[in-house]
DNA sequence: ATACGATTTTTTTTT
DNA sequence: AAAATCGTAT
């Protein structure tokens, strides 16, 4: 028996060593995906495949990274990797080299989320619309649709008729701001995140000599959470895989979580339709967690129709059932995960065990500030990127302008710290340095005072005096630059725009150490663009706590692929989860009930649901998640309020009443209790400013 | 006309 | 926490 053989299930087994051609892998939530995909790569390795033969997409670069060290411990680290990331940075690798094909320079920038925005903002003003007097998408809105019609392929007239009904009318305006944006992105010399993609594509579809250069190059192709590819990924997929045709596939539809970036579910469900002779595999045994936990998640799944039918089966004994617990508010809420949770540590749990999950990421706020007094640290998944946060943006802006001059973003973002620097000013310097040449003379510097105002001035010297520090000859890396801005007066900037100063100085810090690992500027910046890393909110003053001793606070999203001892789900609420929005969408219950079914198998052991009757925005809100509702009750074990001030009366939730029947300090700030008045069971429409915000 | 500060509103999920 | 809005100062 070999160590295939001996280390995998027969389920497992069979995906690991099958022969070449398209293959579609179902795998179940918990049931050994990521070992089956890293074995399947060692296998082909010692099978003699070279690694750079082999193409391994995943969705995220965390999950990119676990792959290799998996294939290391099974391989050694002496073994050359396969080729292995996102497909935006596998895209943007393969673009880097090829860029000159359209018509980029390979220095390009990637534009983050922010910048994309802010760019569709001077488009939309460019196009002149009257936003004033007429009601018209945000640039935020006006950006995702755009986004959204390329990664599905599809016009952006169809993107409005079925997602944003609403501004259809407005077709023409947008279809010319995105044209608008797609001009100003390339002379600017930037990409989008979605650029990344459709200009792979491009390349491959455009270049018959080139697909067939790396699509030789990629034997084995490997995709990881196909569930969540949009049509454009499933596009570039084909192409790659065009002339071996060993394309592997792995997913999961019941994990189908990303349709809001156009991730089509139907992929999945109609591969066996695209490759015709595929094979396909199923991996139904779940190690993860117990038949208890698993009850819950197939009772979950029952409600949905538009899947694959399976079963999940647990190796586990029977334990306790999940369990739900109601509460006032989102303090009690919040005091009693966190006394729980201080309960599983003195019961010797550990704190990388336990993860608490949530639907949106400001769900989180009450919970941190109890776990901060409580002084149990944790690390917070979920919410503002590092790398997108303002003070981090303003660094890279710099960098950024010394990169490509022709990026109108970053120049926008580093003159606007000035004084007496506004837009209308911006607008006129960089008409006057000619940006869109590519190349910044000095003497187009020094001639810019000519053309602004006294106070302008003050704030342009300000901005040259910094450029020429970070600019200078000697200065060639990364690190270098963010030493000598630390140095400028960008400290002073710093200093009076931001409160916590000291902080965010040392985030700064933590990207200069990061940055020491690059000494190509455009990789760097790219690298850094295209990272989901996040901020790491600070948990606890003194000492360093190393990552064993947090306890994870994360979004769904962000917890796909993992799993924790005991997981509590907060904000089970009615227009928390399900969010409000997406139950509006077409199928969008169906996928907030995966994403339910994501958070569900999160669990090994042990899970908790709880939810508030009341949340600080709006007080008269009493309902618990439809999701709760449709569980079987047999399933979970149900708790009350364990407060003091509330008392609800669970005995029938669908006529559930709440009363205040001691309003104690906890609540004394309710300007108005409707005496007597049930609202457990109403919906909170009209009912919003009964009682007043905290 | 422009910049800027105070105030109010608003958060789905992410490469 | 960040963005949008609005009024005021230059």
């Amino acid at each position: 028996m070999n160590k295939f053989e001996k280390e995998l299930n027969p389920e497992q087994y069979s995906v690991v060593t099958s022969s070449a051609g398209s293959a579609l892998v179902l795998a179940g939530a918990g049931s050994g995906k990521t070992r089956t995909i890293a074995y399947r790569v060692a296998y082909l390795i010692e099978k003699g495949v070279s690694p750079s033969a082999i193409l391994l997409l995943t969705f995220t670069n965390k999950a990119a990274k676990e792959m290799v060290e998996r294939i290391t411990s099974l391989l050694g680290d002496s073994i050359r990797l396969p080729w292995s990331g996102t497909f935006h940075s596998v895209a943007c690798k393969i673009l880097r080299r090829y860029a000159r094909n359209i018509g980029y320079d390979n220095n390009f920038t990637i534009l983050d989320s922010g910048d994309s925005v802010d760019l569709v903002k001077l488009c939309i003003k460019a196009q002149g619309v009257d936003t004033k007097n007429k009601r018209f998408p945000s640039a935020k809105v006006v950006l995702s649709i755009i986004s959204f019609a390329r990664n599905a392929c599809a016009p952006i007239v169809d993107v409005l008729e079925k997602k944003h009904v609403r501004w259809v009318d407005f077709e023409g305006d947008i279809s010319a701001i995105a044209i608008r944006y797609h001009e100003r992105k390339r002379a600017a010399g930037v990409m989008d995140f979605d650029d990344l993609l459709v200009y792979f594509y491009r390349l491959l579809h455009d270049s018959p000599e080139l697909c067939a250069v790396l699509s030789k190059q990629f034997h084995y192709v490997i995709v990881d959470e196909y569930q969540d590819t949009n049509t454009l990924q499933a596009g570039i997929l084909r192409l790659c895989s065009s002339f071996h045709n060993n394309i592997l596939v792995v997913g999961d539809d019941a994990q189908s979580i990303y349709s809001f970036r156009a991730a089509d579910i139907a992929n999945i469900l109609d591969f066996e339709k695209t490759y015709p002779e595929a094979k396909v595999f199923r991996l139904e045994t779940n190690y993860r967690s117990t038949p208890n936990i698993l009850d819950v998640a197939n009772c979950v799944l029952e409600q949905n129709t538009n899947q694959y039918k399976k079963t999940l089966r647990s190796v586990q004994d029977r334990a306790t059932n999940p369990e739900v617990h109601v509460f006032a508010d989102g303090k009690e809420e919040s005091d009693f995960v966190a006394y729980q949770i201080k309960d599983l540590l003195a019961e010797g749990i550990k704190p990388n065990d336990i993860a608490v999950l949530f639907r949106a990421a400001f769900h989180s706020q009450a919970l941190e500030m109890v776990l901060m007094r409580l002084g149990i640290p944790y690390e917070y998944r979920g919410g503002v990127r590092f790398f997108d946060r303002a003070h981090i943006k303003d660094v890279l802006a710099f960098l950024r302008i010394i990169n490509n001059p022709k990026d109108e973003m970053a120049w926008t973002r580093v003159l606007l710290m000035q004084v007496g620097i506004g837009p209308v000013t911006i607008q006129k310097i960089l008409q006057h340095l000619q940006i869109g040449d590519g190349a910044i003379t000095e003497e187009s510097l020094l001639s810019v005072p000519s053309i602004l105002s006294a106070k302008a001035k003050i704030g342009w010297n300000d901005f040259v005096m910094i450029y020429t520090a970070v600019i200078a000859a000697d200065v060639t890396e990364p690190q270098q630059m963010i030493g000598r801005l630390l140095d400028s007066k960008f400290s002073e900037y710093l200093e009076s725009e931001y409160i916590d100063y000291r902080d965010r100085l040392q985030d700064i810090d933590h990207l200069a150490v990061f940055s020491a690992e690059h000494k190509d500027l455009a990789a760097f910046l790219s690298e850094l663009a295209l990272q989901e890393q996040f901020v790491q909110k600070q948990s606890l003053g003194q000492g360093r706590v190393l990552p064993e001793e947090k306890i994870i606070l994360s979004t769904v999203h962000q917890a796909k692929g993992l799993e924790w001892h005991t997981v509590f789900v907060i904000h089970m609420s009615e227009g928390q989860f399900p969010n409000e929005r997406a139950s509006f969408e077409a199928k969008g219950m169906e996928e907030e009930r995966r994403l339910f079914y994501v958070a569900v198998t999160r669990a090994k052991k042990q899970l908790f649901f709880t939810y508030p009757v009341t949340t600080h925005r709006h007080m008269a809100l009493g309902k618990q998640s439809v999701f709760l509702e449709e569980l079987d009750r047999a399933l979970v074990e149900t708790y009350g309020f364990s407060g003091s001030s509330c008392f609800l009366d669970t005995y029938d939730s669908d006529d559930s009443s709440l009363c205040f029947t001691d309003p104690s300090d906890e609540v004394d700030d309710i300007e108005y209790i409707p005496e007597g008045e049930p609202f457990g069971n109403t919906s909170n429409k009209g009912r919003r400013n009964l009682l007043s915000n905290f």
